[in-house]
RNA sequence: GGGCGCUUAGCUCAGCUGGUUUAGAGCACCUGCCUUACAAGCAGGAGGUCGGAGGUUCGAAUCCUCCAGCGCCCA
């Protein structure tokens, strides 16, 4: 049966009926009853749900198997895990989409086929190919309670959102207004100041020059007298002033002239006017603390419509607002005839043009800013002034700010705690309407036409006004923000607003794990949305992962085609091989580099590991056989010293990485594993055990190793069973069970190991240490003078410690399996010949008599070599130790230590310089 | 301009509350092995003084300050 297992694993062959067999039996499913009537502790993680278009990448793969650890983790642990999964609609990415499609296909918009059709075209776009990324999502082995499957636009998420917006407006938290916003031309809808991201071009800063109104002329000259060289006086006998900008077709839209209120060089200017070129309008010139008296020339045109500071300014000092922008970025008619109409980036050509004509033109430089971009389609964002929804931010970010500081959320690593705090610190009002189709429709209703203007805003769709009764009512055209249903997802998704078990058994969740570029967009609203709602924290832990970047350190992304297809990965490698190489580079706060010209090497760690491990098992598997097994507390009494190792070290093991997932160090739980199972199992236990499990050392001997064998390999597979689900689960199928010992169903639901300090065992780790340290020495020595692996050799030890010399009067045969020492012989110091020499920690001298193979020149060298290095040690213990504040000062055990330390070099290096003694006079 | 982070072996990174580490791992490299669990492997080896300069301390890769380089976020 067991000797059936080839010698290389095939994880095509294993993942997929394995997985499918645990959705079959429901294991990744928990009832809200677990936890209500049956008593059990709920962990709970939801999903960020992956846009319900795309399929995955990279980011996706190391994000869920994140979260599939710790949830299998918890699961273990007994908990009642719930994951759940789901996907959101993401407006404009889904609309941008079908847009395209409809314009490609058919060379229509989606005006021409009006809203109604638009929508049934993106729901069958969406029922087609929507929940390809959550199947994604099973072949990299995520235990997704998958009964629970979510879409934010799913009846009961849609009505949550909608009680949502009318709690929020009936509080007053939600408003509207006309406000500068960030509007993407392309995708024709405002963003929220989130979706505007700024990136950096090497642009101009255009110099325009201002006539000054000739009633000014007095203020003017005085300026200049005031040190004012901005303020010109032109041939003609008028005055200019100078004014800069980055984008000087919003010259248009100017309504006023700004200086700082101290700025001495243009107080005299205040209450002047200047005469807008090219639009012939007068503008006032106002002070305002904002303008920065050393940029530019100290006076900045202000264009309320069009830029965010100078709206501000506007209101501050009682500007004018003109807005001169179409919804497509297009001059308006508040503009002069000629510039109607244009694209804003001709419209600059065409200002510049005509200034220069003008002579009111003083050139450009080169000047480097930053440009918003809109973060779906990266079309530079134009601000502009604009009736819109707005939430009131301030009362919802106070409790998510106390809620960090108090400690009630805890992020992972703790520094985004600060990104966070400033941010909620400075929050301005979230602009939550777009211009879209696609989404939650906002459930406004006006009386509209013949009606009284009443608007309604309702939880049910109304049938007539409220106010004057009639039915001619029409809902706002607009649609909610994605983010504005995302926000609401830890509760929206147990049925909220609906007080039901779900929600009672799973609400508040636990972890939420998520890359740090939603920090803003979705984590710090959940949490706001939590305590209004709720009044409670969605979650209590953060945790922020890296960035999958390739292997010159760029994202990846489309553009730069340096994606890795995840299921490429899983094809070729496996979902095991996947999941360890991420999670293994999953360290605290840094990114995660993968050569997608390489796969093969990108994902050798994880395909090395899992490979590794089905051997490791193959071997075990094999070498038990299908006798019946004993437990451990059976063969009590028959456990040899390594047995006791490695099962000390298993509790240390498992007591360590469970440490570390709690605290969220998942290299370090791979680590851990990685070095019991690799170098403590693998390396070394197994090849120690083998001669007892031929039964060379006695049927007793034999069945201890049995049971021991099973037990640590059951812990090894229940510990790496998060992070490789596949493998240890088809292994674990597959070990045998000591008769009348309970057997878990399944390794998915075993119990998650925990420390067994009746195992702990300081002695044998320390005696399975010396030994190591024979057997490597023996083998380097070999190694140095190139006596082969396979010729056996005879080792001499002197002044061994009788410990030393009991422990390894039953490990001959270890020897002879791992050293090929064939004679172990206890010397009484009249050894003498030619052969290689070393001294073990505890003053043991190892001798090999190699007659012939020895070259005394270089033994000679290599004894020297060796004593420098001990030399070296010893110095600087011996250092530490002739400083008085340091034996005074230090505590008693490191001194102590050093004391120990000290005393083994020396002994080692004293015994080494006897043996070069001997081979000098030689 | 404000804030944050990083800099340790050829590469990618560990090293947590300063002293059990003689600074570790994977990959790459060198040598020898197809030793009936595993060549996707085994054994042995080489390679770093922890970006630079100060400081705190009995003791610093670890804490503090400054400097240099890189990166991110916010304005």
């Amino acid at each position: 049966m067991s000797q059936a297992l080839p010698t290389r694993l095939d994880p095509g062959a294993i993942e997929g009926p394995l997985y499918a067999r645990a959705v079959e039996e429901g294991l990744f499913h928990v009832p809200a009853s677990r936890v209500l009537e049956d008593g059990a502790d709920p962990y709970v993680i939801v999903i960020p749900p992956p846009n319900v278009t795309s399929v995955l990448h990279m980011g996706h793969g190391l994000n869920n198997t994140v979260q599939d650890v710790l949830i299998r983790w918890r699961r273990m642990q007994g908990r009642a895990a719930a994951w759940i999964p789901g996907t959101d609609h993401a407006g404009i990415a889904t609309q941008n989409v079908v847009e395209r499609q409809l314009a490609q296909d058919e060379e229509k918009t989606r005006f021409d086929v009006g809203r109604d059709a638009f929508l049934e075209r993106v729901w069958a776009f969406v029922d087609a190919t929507g929940g390809q990324i959550l199947e994604q999502l099973k072949a990299v082995g995520c235990s997704c309670d998958w009964e629970r499957t979510r879409f934010t636009l799913d009846p009961g998420l849609s009505g949550a959102v909608r009680e949502v917006f009318v709690r929020l407006y009936e509080k007053g938290l939600v408003y509207r207004g006309e406000y500068i916003i960030n509007w993407c031309p392309r995708c024709s809808t405002a963003l929220s100041n989130e979706e505007a991201e700024g990136s950096e071009i090497d642009g101009h800063l255009h110099h325009l020059r201002y006539p000054i109104a000739e009633d000014s002329w007095d203020r003017a000259a005085r300026a200049k007298e005031a040190g004012a060289e901005a303020i010109v006086r032109s041939d003609e006998g008028g005055w200019h002033l100078t004014v800069s900008t980055t984008r000087p077709e919003t010259m248009l839209g100017d309504t006023g002239v700004a200086v700082h209120p101290d700025d001495g060089r243009y107080e005299a200017l205040v209450g002047g006017h200047v005469l807008l070129p090219l639009a012939g309008r007068t503008l006032p010139i106002v002070a305002d603390d904002w303008v920065d008296p050393e940029f530019g020339t100290g006076m900045v045109k202000v264009t309320p419509a069009h830029d965010a500071n100078d709206f501000d300014i506007a209101e501050r000092t009682g500007l004018d607002v003109l807005n001169i922008l179409s919804a497509d970025a297009h001059l308006n008619d508040q503009v002069p005839e000629p510039f109607r109409g244009l694209d804003r980036f001709e419209a600059r050509r065409a200002v510049v043009e005509a200034l220069e004509k003008e002579g009111l033109y003083l050139g450009e430089e080169p000047h480097r800013h930053t440009v918003p971009r809109c973060y779906r389609c990266d079309t530079v964002v134009e601000p502009r002034l604009s009736e819109q929804w707005f939430v009131r931010m301030r009362p919802l970010a106070e409790p998510a700010l106390q809620a960090s500081r108090e400690g009630e959320i805890r992020f992972h690593p703790p520094r985004w705690t600060k990104v966070y705090e400033s941010w909620l610190e400075g929050i301005r009002d979230w602009c939550i309407s777009r211009q879209l189709w696609w989404g939650h429709r906002i459930p406004v209703w006006y009386c509209g036409e013949e009606g009284c203007g009443e608007m309604m805003v309702l939880r049910d769709d109304p049938e007539r006004c409220g106010a004057c009764g009639s039915a001619a009512l029409e809902q706002d055209p607009d649609v909610l923000d994605t983010w504005f249903s995302s926000w609401l997802w830890p509760f929206s998704v147990f049925g909220w607003p609906e007080e039901g078990d779900d929600l009672e058994a799973f609400y508040p969740g636990h972890a939420l794990v998520t890359a740090p570029e939603i920090l803003f967009f979705w984590v710090a609203r959940m949490i706001m949305a939590g305590y209004e709602f709720r009044g409670e924290a969605p979650f209590r832990d953060v945790f922020l992962h890296g960035t999958v970047r390739d292997a010159r350190g760029r994202k990846m992304s489309k553009s730069l085609g340096n994606g890795i297809d995840p299921i490429e990965v899983v094809d070729r490698f496996g979902a095991d091989a996947l999941r360890y190489t991420v999670l293994s580079m999953c360290g605290v706060g840094t990114d995660i580099h993968l050569d997608h010209e390489d796969l093969d090497a990108a994902f050798a760690p994880g395909r090395n590991f899992a490979n590794k491990l089905w051997n490791a098992g193959r071997f075990t598997l094999m070498s038990v056989g299908d006798d019946p097994v004993r437990t451990v507390e059976e063969v009590a009494d028959a456990l040899q010293p390594a047995d006791r190792w490695i099962l000390s070290r298993l509790s240390r093991t498992a007591e360590a990485m469970t440490g570390e997932l709690e605290r969220f160090r998942l290299h370090e739980v791979v680590d851990r594993i990685h070095h019991y199972f690799w170098g403590d199992f693998a390396d070394w236990y197994l090849e120690v055990v083998k001669t007892r499990l031929r039964g060379e050392e006695g049927d007793e001997s034999r069945e201890a190793a049995r049971a021991v064998l099973v037990e640590v390999f059951d812990g090894i597979l229940r510990l790496l069973h998060p992070l490789v689900p596949f493998v240890t689960e088809h292994l674990w199928d597959r070990i045998p069970w000591p008769e009348g010992k309970e057997r878990p169903r399944r390794l998915v639901l075993a119990a998650w190991p925990r420390r067994r300090p009746d195992w702990e065992d300081s002695e044998a780790e320390a005696a399975f240490s010396d030994f190591q340290e024979l057997v490597t020495v023996v083998r380097s020595l070999r190694k140095e003078y190139g006596v082969g692996e396979g010729a056996p050799v005879r080792l001499v030890l002197e002044e061994c410690p009788e410990a030393r010399r009991l422990a390894l009067g039953d490990e001959r045969a270890r020897l002879q399996e791992l050293a090929r020492v064939e004679e172990l012989v206890f010397g009484d110091g009249r050894e003498k010949g030619i052969g290689a020499t070393a001294v073990l920690r505890d003053g043991t001298e190892v001798f090999l008599p190699l007659e012939g193979l020895v070259d005394i020149k270089r033994e000679r060298d290599r004894l020297r070599k060796e004593v420098g290095r001990l030399e070296q040690q010893l110095e600087g213990a011996e250092r530490k130790l002739a400083n008085d504040s340091f034996v005074t000062r230090a505590p008693e055990d490191v001194v102590q230590k050093e004391r120990d330390k000290a005393a083994v070099f020396r002994d080692q290096r004293d015994k080494l310089l006897d043996k070069l003694a001997v081979l000098e006079a030689s």
